[in-house]
DNA sequence: GCGAGCATGTAAGTCGTTACATGATTCT
DNA sequence: AGAATCATGTAACGACTTACATGCTCGC
């Protein structure tokens, strides 16, 4: 039950409506976290009932009202204990990896297409991440930043989403390149393995 | 629905039952795709209904009976069309970088210790992933491989992983020495920021 | 007028996790 | 005697996805 964790922890950074945690959690979380809006808007007044938020209404003009909440006390208190407990392994889904592993049943040169389009999104999203990792940084040199910043998690898991997409994009395109090779000589058409 | 296909996948390593199959994952597969025995036990009877597999009964002396299952040819041209298809977003869910991104409102010094403990964790899988390309190679030098053998998928989603621990290896040794650093500095409290 | 953005939800269905349940054999 | 391995399942619950539903404002 650890969605519950994402929202508090993105809760740190500041009071927000439902909407708005959605937009959060694209761009600063959604490295290693993933939340529909809604998740979100069915998740928030369970917390709300919890005590772990507050939530108060917002009227606008020119704009629907909004409740926007804030991190309680026991809020923070849970999201401690959360810290200081063991966490679970990764848990990766990528379902571009199981069509590489079965590459050998499918078309060779459509995968490597496939894999072309991955690597360059994987080249986007990591200009992203440092233009926020230039954001956070402000002018500071990294050490000083990270011994002295009020907050460095956030800093620590955007290097973490930096190197995953900058390696993701150095080996979508090897693979790539490397069907593409096996699609240009004409043997072994695509069949299954048949032992015996 | 795409548990289905990394059975499919899976199978083209040739035939296996139930048990097996979930052997396999945990080896071959674990890297990108996670089944639990109960997920396959509840899909290998769909998938035979659907006749995208074929099981066979085979008796055992000393052990149990089990039900083998094959990859069909309907079960191959699904495999084909689903390498054929885009694919979504790679989706990470890691508890333990919602632990560092909540860091500052919790136990830096625990949260370092668990980071330790993932990067020991790491460096094992590389090892084993190391000893499975090798495994794969079996003398062979790789670009002759990359070319020449009849399978490759299971080589590149292996590479995958095996770069993924790497760098996840060091990104854990490097936040937790950042953490380090911060704690044996006794300024600001772990207090969740509250701005105004 | 139309689409995009703001703002929040319900409902149905699928997928995944965890606990429970069984039962034989082999190894220590 | 007890634990591990082989082998397969059911049941309950929780998480996640997808589609549907509403309605206002602003810019083009």
């Amino acid at each position: 039950v650890s969605l519950r964790h994402a929202v508090l922890a993105v809760l740190l950074e500041g009071e927000a409506s439902g909407y708005e945690l959605a937009k959060r959690f694209d761009v600063s979380v959604a490295n290693f976290w993933r939340a529909t809006p809604q998740q979100l808007y069915a998740d928030l007044p369970r917390l709300e009932a919890a005590r772990l938020i507050h939530g108060r209404a917002v009227r606008q003009h020119g704009k629907p009202d909004k409740r926007v909440y804030t991190l309680t006390d026991a809020g923070a208190q849970e999201l401690a204990g959360f810290v200081a407990a063991p966490a679970k392994p990764t848990a990766i889904k990528d379902q571009l990896l199981v069509k590489v592993q079965a590459a050998d049943a499918g078309d060779v040169v459509q995968l490597a297409d496939t894999l072309r389009h991955r690597a360059a999104a994987a080249d986007e999203r990591s200009r992203l991440y440092e233009e926020l990792l230039d954001h956070m940084l402000n002018g500071r040199d990294e050490t000083s930043y990270l011994t002295d910043a009020d907050r460095i998690g956030p800093y620590l898991t955007c290097k973490r989403g930096l190197a995953f997409e900058h390696e993701n994009r150095e080996w979508c395109r090897w693979a790539a390149d490397v069907l593409s090779v096996r699609a240009s000589r004409p043997q072994t058409p695509a069949e299954p393995a048949q032992p015996e």
